[in-house]
DNA sequence: AAATGTGAAGAAATTCACAGCA
DNA sequence: TGCTGTGAATTTCTTCACATTT
């Protein structure tokens, strides 16, 4: 309806989706000292289609330019802004076990807005030792310590993934990024999200099963 | 249309991708003895509605007794059968660094169906050790190992990731999993699946970011 | 000339609401 | 009566095709 003043609000959650994955294709370009680059060519690099891509960066405004393209420096900074990623965003990964210690030094984590600042776990024979340079809390210690809105990224055992979920909601966690390979619920105003090897490991053994069904959708990797 | 002989093919890919959410909600309730559930329970415990359920159910055939409920161990069965879960998959972790080492050891793997059998890496001080009781091997050995089909798990650093994909596709993988903060290309009939740390932490500050917005779509845990 | 931004068309997924069966 | 299975309606997402702008 409104054209002028920038479509915001409501971005289609397909878009919000996806808008991480152009972020890192950007970076991609931008290390390599491109500063410029077409829909087809990010759409590309990215794994969608040029159309998608340019129907998506609408939903932010109209950064590109007719007949010449996106400047990567520029459309980094309006995807990173619509993402929340203009503060740093503080995490606190729960529970110490061969998951949670490989978390807390993975690299994927060390992405420009994220800062791993806790490690959690309720034993007392982990709590107090030092794992990639961070010393290890207890609940109690985080609510003292972390006043402030942060994510809390779930690494316990299925059976602790429930309590330590109840602890972190009441320390004033509203995001959750569940490892843990069950389920949990939360109150209201908390979102979970859940990363499951096992059901990624499902997917692919049922179009792997199926064969050469209808692959060919599927070539390019996201 | 044909109701009597199951309806099967083409399960719409959204489907696909809930139906291991069942299967473990599945797993829950046998385990806590019980062997009859509703669409209502089995909803309420996998995150979703009901109606959707029912229709997600209804693409694999009618294994629900109207008036009663589904049968759990029927059920579950029929959705590891529709998942290619009635043989074992044989997975192959590359990339031994701090996330390999952890997947090497998850429990989230030991789910019912998927065997780590082989661990890659291509760093010489690395080859021959043993981690989580296997011997870590070299894609050369792999080859001469794996000559089935396997899925292969990416867990190398991203400069890794491409060559570590190409050469699982010459080994002869088809399925990859894939860890690593990065994309990859692969041939038309291979598929991967991409677990992106990073991505998942933008979606949850997108939303917090957004505050109270629409979050009362998202009370549930997945 | 080249590539964006976007209405309109089409496809897919979700939700509704109820017929049908135990 | 109770709950499944499913057409129909609705919403969301994707793709197309082209007018628009530099």
């Amino acid at each position: 309806m409104s054209t002028a003043p920038a479509a915001r609000r409501d971005i289609p959650e397909a878009t919000v989706a996806r808008l991480p994955v152009y972020l890192r294709a950007l970076r991609s370009f931008h290390s390599r000292d491109v500063d410029l680059v077409s829909s087809e060519e990010l759409a590309e690099a990215a794994g969608v289609r040029s159309a998608g891509l340019r129907k998506d960066l609408s939903h932010l405004g109209s950064y590109g330019v007719r007949g010449v393209g996106y400047d990567v420096t520029r459309l980094s900074e309006e995807i990173s802004r619509e993402l929340g990623l203009h503060h740093d965003w503080s995490v606190a990964i729960i529970g110490m076990g061969n998951l949670g210690h490989a978390l807390a030094s993975y690299s994927g984590f060390a992405t420009r807005g994220f800062k791993v600042r806790w490690l959690v776990d309720q034993d007392p024979a982990i709590v107090g030792t030092t794992i990639a340079g961070l010393r290890v809390i207890d609940f109690a210690m985080l609510a003292v310590e972390a006043p402030e809105s942060i994510i809390a990224v779930l690494a316990t055992p299925p059976e602790a993934a429930q309590a330590a979920a109840d602890q972190a909601v009441a320390v004033g966690v509203r995001s959750i990024l569940n490892f843990a390979p069950c389920m949990v619920t939360v109150p209201e105003g908390v979102e979970v999200r859940k990363v499951d090897l096992a059901t990624e490991l499902q997917i692919l053994a049922f179009h792997e099963e199926r064969g050469r069904g209808d692959e060919t959708s599927l070539k390019e990797a996201r």
